[in-house]
DNA sequence: TATTGTTATACTCTATAACTATA
DNA sequence: TATAGTTATAGAGTATAACAATA
């Protein structure tokens, strides 16, 4: 097997080329995929499905939420978060029910149930980023967070809530 | 079809949970996904291939490297990377010869074709990096890259030359 | 006719496992 | 027996298209 990222001192490591490394976008996206990576096998150990979070949160903050604007929101095809849906209501998180008034949409809610298990994925979800970042002192953090904000207000605004305050 | 990232002025855009919005490491893979997916295709739009630059970059600095090399530093799959490396050939980019010290190896070097090549990619690397980074003023870049490469240090070591006077 | 959620299908990536030729 | 490259296969993830119910 190839050495991963998390491989500690068996150094025969072939590094990218140096132009590549001087490239913040490369930086960007390779450190990107392994933030992600060390996300999905925390969540998958601990006994959740990646998206569980970022549905449960969204539901959290504004229930009376119908699928098209969830899966909007989360960058997920409609087509796929019926399946993730289906997961969420057989453990009883969320429940969907008809809109009277437009009987062709779904409204979802997330249950009491759900609310817990909320509060337990964003614990982890606290522990994944102290983890990760803690090579950054929380100054440098700060810093970090209010320039990625900045590049997310023109390339991903569905990550800047218009009435946050760090936007 | 759904709003994307590049769009303008539409504006019923369903805005992730504020708890995720704040969390950098989701930032992180956002705006990671985000880079790569407009790279890919300006590159596409340019006739080549996503992973023709980071070959042919590390051939330009190191040539006789082995393939096994190559597939380790740019995280490719040595199996995925044979058909890369057919296209490249055929295209006359890059030349594949045996290793007489070890026949089994092949060794591959960049032709003079190749770093022709491999200065319109930079270029054009050059000009997707501007147009990305473009809401942020010089020092802030320098100051989001210097942050980056702290991270990967510790998460993706092969992102940081040793010899590199940015690590 | 258009839209919401759903289902079915296809396509891209990626990971794994065999195969060959060398060592 | 083990290794480098290759090929073949299978799996996950994603995108596209068709469908039923409702507007």
């Amino acid at each position: 097997m190839a050495a991963t990222s998390t491989d500690t001192g068996d150094r025969p490591l072939h590094p990218v080329a140096r132009e590549l490394a001087a490239s913040t976008g490369f930086l960007l996206a390779r450190l990107g995929v392994a933030f992600r990576g060390t996300a999905v096998v925390a969540v998958d150990d601990a006994g959740f499905e990646i998206h569980d979070y970022p549905v449960l949160a969204i539901l959290g903050e504004a229930d009376r939420e119908t699928q098209a604007t969830i899966a909007d929101a989360i960058g997920l095809d409609p087509s796929r978060l019926v399946a993730l849906l289906d997961s969420l209501e057989r453990r009883d998180l969320v429940v969907r029910a008809r809109d009277p008034h437009d009987r062709r949409r779904h409204v979802v809610r997330i249950t009491a149930a759900g609310r817990v298990e909320l509060g337990r994925l964003r614990a982890l979800a606290g522990r994944i980023e102290e983890a990760f970042f803690e090579p950054l002192a929380d100054g440098e953090r700060a810093a970090l967070h209010e320039l990625l904000v900045r590049l997310a207000e023109r390339h991903d605004p569905r990550c800047c809530p218009l009435d946050d305050p760090d936007c």
